[in-house]
RNA sequence: GUCCUGGUAGCUCAGCUGGAUAGAGCAACGGCCUUCUAAGCCGUCGGUCGAAGGUUCGAAUCCUUUCCAGGACACCA
């Protein structure tokens, strides 16, 4: 709706333009100004084009805008102010349509077409399955799975998938572990050292174990059974706490799968045959520095065994010959390094490198009492993701690691998360959601049957106009984030609704004894409420109807 | 030493493909409930945008140098 007026906008100055001679090198860019004494909509290419036209800006936009034909465009004023700005006031009442166009559309209001059904593969946590997720795990998890609503919303085709380390040393040691447990049960001698894993949850295994198998294994085979019964556990507690905190991947995809079907060898097989590896002191590497890796690396051990990256080149090369085309992988800040060589060796192998993506997050820090907490009860080492829930709650927990930039090194104080007051931010918006949805229950228990207008007749459109504004916004935000990538701003738009929505509460008296006015208020307000709703719901978070 | 991120109000952070007086929330202070939820609204206070140069009509934003903080520089994953 905006977008067409303002498209129609550029085509005509960029006709103006062409006519003046100005070849089509700059295009025509709208802001919203800060300032609403600035008009709706400003554009500065009257500024820009100065220097090519040999012309004071001001001569320029008054060219322009006195060749606006304002009525077709749906304007109502077009004026130069400051160096050259052209400012444009757009007609509220045409505006004010995309309240009855939410209505129609409902959740789907502000979907796109803007992925064009482009298979994305959006990879993240990956946590290896050997004990509980962390508060970094947290932020990925926040992040990618926020992401990969707001694509499907802009019209990609996402899959998530979360990669399970089920095939190298840590799965190895895990085993051993489980089994050295399993002997202490029954009082036999049994080894842990630093590369075993401490944690209690491998304790109760070896004793789910000891329940159903009894001592079979302190005699038989046991390392096959013991890593299926130990990767089963973890990873039920692993989907337990990502759903707790909203997650569920579409799948969840083995290492091990990609040695049984023999892709590893057949990668390790072509690099090779393709001339992309050298053998240097009894080992095998691979000249990732002929792309952008500034050394080449190991892919193979001198003792025969293959490092993660091999693997991980089949798991990429799997990715693509699945039929994705932008691959998403969410690292944090500490694989930075990872991002070259990977790519690189994508680049040997002959897939794109530059269908891989890398959203590095930054490291994030548990504030209590202003210190920085390290220690876990729970886990004895990070803080997990599960203290968090318990102590923030999942919704609360989602806006405050969402509302941060991904780059951003973050701070997460939890004796403010845990407030629930003003001071969270995730009760500001649902709050204006419960608000709304009391005015219709209260309607309601009028026996009052709420019928939604199909056009404002006793309104002051004036009065609409700041939500109406916030709300014609929510398209080009979905496009911005799915874009950009930058789901923080999806937080800042619910904050703006939400405000506006307060606002309006306070100045307007909702439900009067003009039931003509009423229902075009609450037509008004139907309208926010859908919007908030969706736009939470994008970044997992849920709404509650009474607070 | 090299590379990646940050450094913006007392605190947590937006703004960074250059644009009009640098924003929000929290904290502090002052108002607003005989009216649909005050988890709210309205207002005040608060800034040499780490520092120094440069580019230009214009720089928090781009370039160079530099200082702080976090991270990475494996035949670990």
């Amino acid at each position: 709706m905006i977008n067409e007026i303002l498209n129609k906008i550029k085509i005509t100055i960029a006709n103006i333009l062409s006519e003046q001679g100005v070849k089509e090198t700059s295009e025509v860019f709208f802001d919203i100004p800060k300032d609403p004494a600035f008009g709706d909509y400003s554009t500065n290419i009257a500024m820009r084009l100065a220097k090519i036209l040999k012309k004071a800006p001001i001569v320029i936009a008054n060219d322009i805008i006195n060749k606006i034909d304002l009525t077709s465009h749906h304007l109502t004023k077009a004026e130069v102010a400051g160096g050259g700005f052209i400012n444009f006031y757009i007609d509220k009442k045409y505006l004010s349509n995309v309240i009855f166009k939410i209505l129609e559309e409902k959740e789907k209001f502000g979907n796109l077409t803007l992925g064009n059904h482009e298979k994305v593969l959006l990879e993240f946590v990956s946590a290896n399955p050997t004990g509980y997720l962390h508060i970094g795990h947290g932020r990925g998890a926040a992040y990618g799975d926020s992401m990969a609503r707001i694509m499907k919303k802009a019209g990609f085709d996402v899959t998530t998938e979360h990669y399970v380390n089920d095939a190298g040393n840590q799965i190895h040691n895990l085993i051993e572990s489980i089994f050295a447990r399993y002997k202490e049960l029954y009082g036999k001698e049994f080894q842990l050292d630093d590369n075993s894993y401490h944690g209690k949850e491998i304790i109760s295994i070896a004793q789910k174990i000891k329940t159903e198998k009894g001592e079979y294994y302190l005699t038989n085979p046991y390392y096959e059974y013991f890593r299926s019964v130990g990767l089963s556990y973890l990873l039920a507690g692993l989907k337990k706490d990502l759903q707790e905190f909203n997650v569920v991947f579409d799948d969840w995809f083995s290492e091990k799968s990609l040695y049984d079907n023999g892709e590893v060898e057949k990668v390790l097989a072509r690099l090779k045959e393709s001339g992309h590896t050298y053998v240097f002191e009894g080992a095998t590497w691979l000249k990732t520095t002929a792309y952008t890796d500034e050394k080449d690396r190991v892919i193979i051990k001198s003792d025969g065994s293959l490092t993660y990256l091999a693997p991980d080149i089949a798991y990429h090369i799997n990715k693509l010959n699945r039929g994705y085309t932008l691959l998403i992988d969410v690292l944090g800040a500490d694989h930075h390094g990872y991002i070259n060589r990977l790519k690189s060796a994508i680049y040997l192998y002959g897939g794109n490198p530059d269908a891989i993506n890398i959203d590095i997050l930054q490291m994030v820090r548990a504030l209590k009492d202003g210190e920085e907490l390290k220690m876990s009860k729970r886990s004895g080492k990070a803080i997990t993701l599960r203290d968090l829930i318990d102590e923030v709650g999942s919704d609360a927990l989602r806006f405050l690691y969402i509302s941060k930039s991904l780059s951003t090194h973050m701070d997460l104080d939890l004796d403010l998360a845990i407030k629930n007051s003003n001071e969270n931010p995730v009760y500001y918006v649902q709050y204006a959601y419960a608000r709304i949805n009391s005015l219709f229950r209260v309607f309601s228990e009028n026996n009052q049957e709420f019928v939604p207008v199909k056009e404002f007749k006793v309104l002051d459109i004036n009065e609409t106009y700041n939500l109406v504004k916030v709300l014609l916004q929510y398209p080009a935000y979905i496009e911005e984030v799915a874009t950009k990538r930058l789901p923080h701003k999806i937080c800042q738009y619910a904050l703006m609704l939400a405000g506006e929505l307060h606002s309006y509460y306070n100045d307007h008296k909702i439900i009067t004894e003009n039931n003509e006015e009423t229902n075009e208020r609450l037509t008004l307000l139907k309208a926010v409420q859908t919007v908030l709703k969706d736009s939470l719901s994008l970044i997992g978070v849920g709404i509650k109807e009474k607070m």
